[in-house]
DNA sequence: TTCGTGACGTGCA
DNA sequence: GTGCACGCCACGA
């Protein structure tokens, strides 16, 4: 297994233990994996992942608590339907870190 | 090998 | 609050 592949595992374990009703940011989910500063990473990453995944790829904001998706698209709608279904509140594309910022 | 690109972050105006 | 420049890491052309 190559060294980015297992950074990848890294950070998708991570992300499995991200609890309901929680959110964390892609630098942070970068940081907790053990790879600071690779934020962009866990884009590509997530981008990666299979459209029927049971990893809870919509917990991961941006650090300003935004959903990183274009108002308009798919993904966004797709993100924001299944943070309000844990209870998450959402303003505009907002998120309020202060409440529901995981800190393992 | 170099260069552009991206579901990003931080600092500053 | 917003926008921009620059830094960061991985990947593909």
């Amino acid at each position: 297994m190559s060294e980015s592949q297992q950074r990848q595992q890294q950070l998708l374990q991570t992300l499995a233990a991200v609890p309901f009703g929680r959110v964390v940011t892609y630098g942070q989910l970068a940081e907790l994996a053990g790879l600071p500063r690779a934020a962009r990473l866990v884009g590509s990453t997530l981008k990666k992942l299979p459209a029927d995944t049971t990893l809870p790829w919509h917990r991961v904001i941006n650090a300003s608590g935004r959903i990183s998706f274009p108002i308009d698209s798919d993904g966004y709608r797709r993100q924001r339907a299944r943070l309000l279904d844990e209870g998450i509140e959402i303003q505009g594309n907002r998120v309020s870190l202060t409440r529901y910022r995981w800190q393992p």
